[in-house]
RNA sequence: GUCCGGUUAGCUCAGCUGGUAGAGCGCUACAUUGACAUUGUAGAGGUCACAAGUUCAAGUCUUGUACCGGACACCA
């Protein structure tokens, strides 16, 4: 049998590229040789030490979780932005971290105690339950830090971060401690949204309304008739609120009394006038219950009314609910309708009625809403600014956490892609409330606040004898807020910090803007008087391929480490950046991922061509070109000033695109092509002429393709022969433009 | 209710500052065992949602209409 002749290549290109021989090898040898960490690069010189730096930080994903198509989609773009800029020779430093996401940490730990041993959290204890968490995270935290390095994420781990570590810590107690020294955190008893499940309060962000039916009930409350879906709250109602032009009460006045017969008895009911009162809404006249409600509490607070708690903290009712007392709402709902329905205050109910129930997001109980004491970020109060960088905002001006949010966008410190997400944060931020930061689980950071004899001192450490801390833990994204500064040593000003930060680019998907992008702004304007990131770059959700959401129930979910089993992680990338323009759903199904692990063996084929073709080439001579290979190396550096100029632009999608295009259908199928009787004929200086622009070629093509695609470039390059490696990996090679 | 998008080939979408339609997948025909667990060449298929306006010229700008989607707010 004969072997076809295949001088001088290596033997790895007899058989197609297969991924999962060679991508672990590849993240191994980029690991150890230390390139990520752009202090390396420096010391091995392939980064000038005064090169321009560009950051990142890795938004961090959920200690405990696993990789699922919306972290590898950021982790592609991630990548791919912080590679191309690592190849245009910058200091290029992408940060790694994981989130601590206390709350679903801290209940998912919990579950798992009461299946094991039937105990709830108090049974066990808050120490216990912390020793509990922080094994079942360090157990579970090198999945998802395993599952993003299989994506080929270039990401520093000497700077790994982890919310809860001690760094971060400290950078939460002194962010917490200057806002509350500059009353920009106050204590205060406001309504707030309670969950009685988890019995913690969650902010308003984290609030979902599911669409839900249920029975509105129609009472005859003396002369009126008024309208509710939760009778259990109206024990208390002694307000009776209408329009003040609403005609048909016209003959009530402002603060009049009336007697009317209510749940347990006769009360007296005062008539509140309130613009507040929609009169197109039911009869037009409601009644108030301040306590377990917002918007109740803001009527309450204008005409100075009586303020009384109905459910506890456990959703039982209290002693003003007379023979109910003690009874869980759920449990006393139909009974509460049947004795007034022998009492004959029922009118009428409405049987098929849809309304919006608040539930915790991350829980899923239904949200009481309560008035408690807690601690807030106020984001309308004055202060005078500090030294700053925020365009727009000099030291010595008089702003608002607002103004300096609405600053430091509208003046272009921070730009966002795309740019119709303007608006969408401008308008978050107009209906901003001032943020609950207080959360009553254990797992988090521990307000450093303490208490004796109702005074309350904030700063580190105890202030000594009879102090207590406040139980109570912060916000999740109190800590996520700081996390381009802390992940770079805030508030120490660190080398780090002063050559990273702010951060050029922050990715992330669009549904967390406001949680946690506007947050940072909030934060890091306040803190360091600058923007946290220059630019903003906004990823939409994957989709099936049918563009359904994916979902576990739709059984529809493609787990992206299956994929990279099946097509290689480079085939995975492509296909969640090609066609999926920034803040866009993109549809994702296995046909796309395959078609482009059919695009790495085509580079892989393409490359095996030209090194067989070029195999006798006399690298140290230049030879003279004729006007077609001229006009060849014009043709690849247009090119690669295509795909650059997109990548500028953020346009990820479409540089994978043309990158895609041109190596495919204008490389392979036509420069190739041409070449065979070139490299086949008998004129050797013309065959060396196109040799030589076959190399250029094929190097160029390695280089536009490695940060869509680095293992199976790198692959390729590990095989090219000495001559053609300006270095010794392509991860630092040079982009070729210029 | 307020705000923001979308509507272009069978499907998924691209079309930047206006100059008479593009890609991928799919489909049809032909070719090819080659660098190619295939690939190449050619082709069919669209009154660019609808209406009016600006303009020498409108997927492209303006206004309105109709659907579809999303975010936020929220009701007794």
């Amino acid at each position: 049998m004969e072997d076809k002749q295949q001088p001088n290549i290596s033997e790895a290109f007899l058989s197609p590229y297969n991924p999962s021989e060679n991508e672990d090898r590849i993240y191994a040898m980029w690991e150890d040789s230390g390139y990520f960490n752009p202090d390396v690069c420096i010391e091995k010189g392939v980064t000038k030490p005064d090169a321009e730096p560009f950051s990142m930080v890795l938004p961090p994903p959920n200690v405990t979780g696993t990789l699922h198509m919306g972290h590898a989609a950021m982790l592609a773009v991630e990548d791919i932005l912080t590679r191309y800029h690592r190849m245009l020779g910058k200091r290029t430093l992408w940060i790694p971290g994981t989130d601590s996401a206390a709350l679903a940490t801290q209940s998912k730990v919990e579950s798992i105690v009461y299946k094991k041993e039937k105990k709830r959290r108090h049974d066990i204890g808050r120490e216990e339950l912390m020793r509990r968490i922080d094994e079942f995270v360090e157990e579970s935290k090198s999945t998802i830090i395993n599952q993003t390095k299989k994506m080929g994420s270039s990401l520093d781990w000497s700077r790994y971060a982890f919310t809860m570590d001690d760094t971060r810590n400290k950078a939460v107690t002194e962010a917490f401690i200057r806002m509350y020294n500059d009353g920009l955190i106050y204590r205060g008893a406001r309504s707030v949204n309670w969950d009685p499940n988890m019995q913690t309060t969650v902010s308003d962000d984290e609030v979902e309304y599911v669409e839900k039916n249920s029975p509105f009930y129609y009472f005859k409350y003396g002369p009126f008739t008024i309208g509710t879906v939760r009778p259990e709250t109206k024990f208390g109602d002694k307000y009776v609120v209408m329009h003040p032009d609403d005609e048909r009460y016209a003959a009530y006045e402002h603060g009049q009394t009336i007697e009317v017969e209510w749940i347990n008895g006769p009360i007296t009911a005062t008539i509140i006038k309130d613009e507040a009162a929609d009169p197109e809404m039911g009869s037009g006249v409601m009644t108030i219950t301040p306590w377990h409600s917002a918007v109740d509490l803001e009527i309450a607070k204008r005409h100075d009314l009586d303020i009384e708690q109905v459910i506890d903290e456990r959703g039982c009712l209290l002693d003003i609910a007379g023979e109910f007392a003690g009874t869980h709402i759920k449990k006393a709902r139909p009974l509460i309708i049947e004795k007034m329905q022998a009492k004959g205050l029922v009118e009428k109910v409405d049987e098929d009625y849809t309304h919006n129930v608040a539930t915790n997001e991350r829980g899923g109980g239904v949200i009481e809403p309560q008035i408690k004491e807690q601690w807030w970020v106020d984001v309308n109060k004055e202060f005078t600014m500090g030294p700053s960088t925020i365009p727009g905002i000099s030291e010595g001006d008089v702003v608002t956490l607002k103004k300096l949010m609405i600053a430091a966008v509208e003046n272009g410190g921070v730009s966002i892609f795309p740019d119709r997400f303007n608006k969408t944060y401008y308008h978050w931020i107009e209906n901003l409330h001032d943020w609950c930061l207080s959360r009553q689980i254990w797992y988090g950071h521990r307000i450093p606040a303490w208490f004796k004899d109702g005074e309350v001192k904030v700063q580190v450490g105890s202030p000594g004898e009879g102090w207590t801390q406040d139980p109570d833990t912060l916000d999740t994204w109190f800590s996520s807020g700081l996390w381009t500064m802390s992940t770079l040593g805030w508030p120490e000003m660190t080398d780090d910090f002063t050559t990273y930060h702010p951060t050029t680019v922050l990715e992330t998907g669009y549904d967390i803007l406001f949680f946690w992008v506007a947050r940072m702004i909030l934060m890091t304007t306040y803190l360091n008087g600058s923007v946290p990131f220059q630019n903003v770059y906004l990823h939409g959700l994957v989709r099936d391929a049918n563009n359904k959401k994916m979902s576990k129930s739709l059984g529809n979910i493609i787990d992206p480490v299956d994929m990279i089993d099946k097509f290689g992680a480079d085939a995975t990338r492509l296909s969640l950046i090609v066609g999926a323009a920034p803040g866009n759903d993109m549809p994702l199904g296995e046909d796309k991922i395959r078609a482009y692990k059919k695009f790495a063996n085509k580079l892989w084929n393409i490359s095996r061509f030209v090194l067989t073709s070029i195999a006798d080439f006399d690298h140290s001579t230049t030879p003279t070109l004729s006007e077609r290979d001229q006009a060849i190396l014009t043709d690849l550096q247009v090119n690669a000033e295509a795909v650059t100029s997109e990548l500028e632009k953020f346009n990820l999608y479409i540089a994978a695109e043309k990158a895609y295009h041109f190596v495919w259908h204008e490389i392979a199928d036509r420069i190739l092509e041409e070449a065979k009787p070139v490299i086949n004929g008998e004129d050797a200086s013309a065959k060396a002429a196109r040799q030589y622009v076959l190399k250029e070629t094929l190097v160029t093509s390695l280089k536009l393709l490695h940060p869509f695609m680095p293992y199976v470039t790198e692959t390729i390059w590990q095989e090219l022969p000495e001559a053609l490696r300006e270095t010794d990996m392509l991860l630092v090679a040079q982009w070729p433009t210029k």
